[in-house]
DNA sequence: AAAAACAACGTTAGCGCTAACGTGACCTGT
DNA sequence: ACAGGTCACGTTAGCGCTAACGTTGTTTTT
C-alpha cells in the first residue's frame, strides 16, 4: 500500500529536460507548451505509466473532482434511475461520485456533507429540498455548487431540478374524483419519512377536500420493503376502516402491488370492488395483467437534466435555478374505466 | 468554492501556543500529547469550528479514507442490499464510499480503478471474480485489499465472499430433476454479461445431464428491465421451443415473476403446465399468491462480513481469502409439489 | 529601430498535513 | 550520583502538485 505508482511529474520532466511546470501543463491540457513539447510529455507519461496524484492536484488547487451524492435509500426504483441519469454526465465531465444513504436521516446527512467539505468536494447532489436550516446555510455561505433533486421548490439552496409532488398528488386526486372515488385512502411510509409522499398525500388531500370528499384515511408503516409495506397498509385499512375505502393510493407502485395483491387475496376485486393507484410508473407495470394506475415521473431524465446543470454550474456558467419536470397520469386497470 | 474552513491545524496551535505537531497528535488521538492538553486542543478545535482537509492528509499519509466499490448496475436487488449491508461498517470505520457503476463493462471497471487508485483508496470492493488478468495483476502488486463480492473463487485478487453460483444451479437442477421436470429452459441476459448467472446456468446443465435430462434451451434478453425481459424471454420460449420446456428456470425472481405473468396471459397454468423457478428470493414474493421456488442468498450478510473483512484487512489483520456463504432452496408454488 | 507584445519555458513558494527525528525536563535503578 | 529511560512536546523536511510570477528569445507594432 505504499505509493500507487513511482513515477510523479518530476520523473518525466527529468527524463525529458524540461521542469515540472511544462510537465504539469502538458497533462492538464493548459497552455503554455508547444504542441510539439506537449506531444513528446505525453508520449513519455503513458511510456512510464504516470498516473496524478488526485490527493495532491486536489489539495494544491483547494478544490477536488468529487461529487457527493447523498440518497435517502438505494431500495427503491427512483434513486437508481436518477443516479443512472446523472451517470454518464459525470463521468464525462471527469468527475467520480460519491454516494451516501442518509436512510432518511437528516442528521446523517448533515454530517456526511462535512465530510464531503472535507474532501474539498467539486459539488454535492441532495435529495429533495427539505434540509436543516443550518445545512441549507452552510451550504449557501459556501457557494459550493449543489443540486437538489427529485423534489422541487423556488427556493433551493442553489439550484434543483424535480417534480411537483403536491401538484402531482393533486393531479391523481381530482383524477379519482373523476372517476367517482368517494372514500379515498393513503398508504405510505411514516410520517416525515418520505417527506415527498407526504407532499403528495397533501395534495391529494388538497384535491379531494375541494371536492368535498371526505377526508383521506392514511395507513403507514415502517417497513423497508414496499410490496410487503403495501400489503401490511393495506390489510391495516380493510381491518379498521369504516366505510371501507373505495380506492387506496400507495406511495409507489411496488407498494401498489402489494397492496393490490392482498386485495385480491382477501376476495376484494379491483378495480370493481377498489380501486388501487401508486406512483411512479415502475417496471412491474410492463407485466401485470392490470396495469396499475400510476403518475409517470420522467426519473432518468431528472437525474441527467440535474447531472448536466450540475457540471455547468461548478464550470461557472449559470442556469436555471428551479426546474419543474412535467408529470402526467397513465390510466391503468385498477382503477374504474373513465365514465365520459 | 474557496477553503471550505479557514481553520487550520496551524491556526490552533497558534491561538494556544502549541506547535502543528501537538495539535495533529491529539486531532488524529496518537500518542505523544498529555490528556490535559489533548482535551485543550480538542475544545478549541470543536470551538473554532476546525475541519481536516482530507486531501492534504491522504498526500501527506500517502492513503485515503476511499473506499472505491464496484458494482455492475444498481438496478438489482443484488447490489443494493450487498451495498446496505456494507454500509453500517464502513461508516464507523470512518471510510467513504465512492460507487461506480459498471454496467458489465470490464474496460470501464478497469479504467476506474486506475482512477479510485489516483485517489489512494484505502481499499476497493469489486462484484465477482471475473476480471481482467492485468486487474488481476495489477492489484496484486499494489497489495491494495481489495473485496470481491458476490461470486466466489478458491483464488481471489486478494479476498472473497459470495456464493457457490455453480453448486447453487447445481442444487436447483438436482431440486427440479426430483420433483420430475424433464424439459427445462433457462431465461437470462446476454451471455458473458451476468457472469454469476452464467455460472448458476452451468450448474444447472450439469445437474440435469447428470440425471440424463436432455440439455437445456436458454433464452436470452438485452434487456435491463428485470420483469419485462422475463415476459420476453419467455414468449420466446413459448414460441420456438419444441417441445415445449416443462420448467422454466430464470435469472432472478422479477425476471421470473415476468415469466410467470406471460404464462399466465396465455393461458398456461403455473404450476400445473410449467415450473417456474427464480433466483435470490427477493421480496416480491412475500405478496405473490404463488411465491415463486427460489434459491435464497444471504445478500445482506454478505456485504456484512465483507465489508468487516476488509476493514480487518486493511488495518493490517489477517484474514479468511475465500468465503462461500451457503445458500439454500426456497419451495415455492410455482413448481409441482415433492411427490414424496 | 526602439518599445511593446508575445510564446515557451523555468523558479519560487506553498496547499495542509504528517513521519521522523530532535530536545529538554523529569524520573528510575543501582 | 549518574547512565539510561520516559514523557511531552518541538523542528525539519517533505507528500506531489499547481498558482503566480520570472526569464529568455522571437515576433509584431508604430
Amino acid at each position: 500500500m505504499s505509493r500507487n505508482t513511482p513515477v510523479g511529474i518530476k520523473d518525466i520532466g527529468q527524463a525529458l529536460g524540461l521542469s515540472m511546470m511544462s510537465v504539469s501543463r502538458a497533462l492538464r491540457g493548459v497552455e503554455g507548451v508547444s504542441a510539439e513539447t506537449r506531444n513528446e510529455i505525453l508520449q513519455a507519461a503513458k511510456h512510464m505509466g504516470y498516473r496524478p496524484n488526485r490527493n495532491a492536484r486536489s489539495l494544491a488547487t483547494a478544490h477536488s473532482t468529487l461529487i457527493g451524492i447523498s440518497l435517502p435509500t438505494l431500495f427503491s426504483d427512483v434513486f437508481p434511475e436518477i443516479l443512472d441519469g446523472m451517470r454518464a454526465t459525470f463521468d464525462h465531465a471527469g468527475f467520480d461520485t460519491v454516494i451516501d444513504t442518509t436512510d432518511y436521516n437528516p442528521i446523517r446527512e448533515a454530517s456526511w456533507i462535512e465530510r464531503m467539505l472535507d474532501w474539498n468536494a467539486a459539488g454535492l447532489v441532495l435529495s429533495g429540498v427539505d434540509h436543516a436550516v443550518e445545512v441549507r446555510k452552510r451550504l449557501r455561505g459556501l457557494k459550493i455548487p449543489t443540486l437538489e433533486i427529485w423534489d422541487s421548490t423556488d427556493d433551493p439552496i442553489d439550484m434543483c431540478v424535480g417534480v411537483d409532488h403536491f401538484s402531482a398528488g393533486a393531479s391523481l386526486g381530482w383524477y379519482l374524483v373523476k372517476l367517482g372515488y368517494r372514500c379515498p385512502a393513503f398508504a405510505g411510509v411514516l410520517e416525515g419519512k418520505d417527506t415527498r409522499a407526504d407532499k403528495r398525500l397533501n395534495g391529494l388531500q388538497f384535491a379531494f377536500s375541494q371536492s368535498g370528499v371526505r377526508a383521506m384515511r392514511a395507513s403507514r408503516i415502517d417497513r423497508r420493503a414496499a410490496f410487503e409495506a403495501g400489503s401490511r397498509a393495506t390489510e391495516m385499512l380493510l381491518t379498521n376502516s369504516d366505510p371501507a375505502p373505495d380506492v387506496i393510493c400507495y406511495l409507489n407502485d411496488h407498494m401498489a402491488f402489494g397492496g393490490m395483491a392482498t386485495c385480491i387475496k382477501r376476495g376484494i376485486s379491483v378495480p370493481d370492488d377498489m380501486g388501487i393507484a401508486g406512483f411512479n410508473d415502475l417496471e412491474i407495470n410492463a407485466v401485470l395483467p392490470l396495469p396499475i394506475t400510476t403518475v409517470v415521473t420522467p426519473r432518468q431524465q431528472m437525474g441527467a437534466l440535474g447531472a448536466k446543470n450540475l457540471v455547468a454550474r461548478i464550470n461557472g456558467a449559470i442556469v436555471d435555478r428551479s426546474i419543474i419536470v412535467p408529470t402526467h397520469i397513465r390510466e391503468g386497470r385498477t382503477t374504474r374505466a373513465q365514465s365520459r
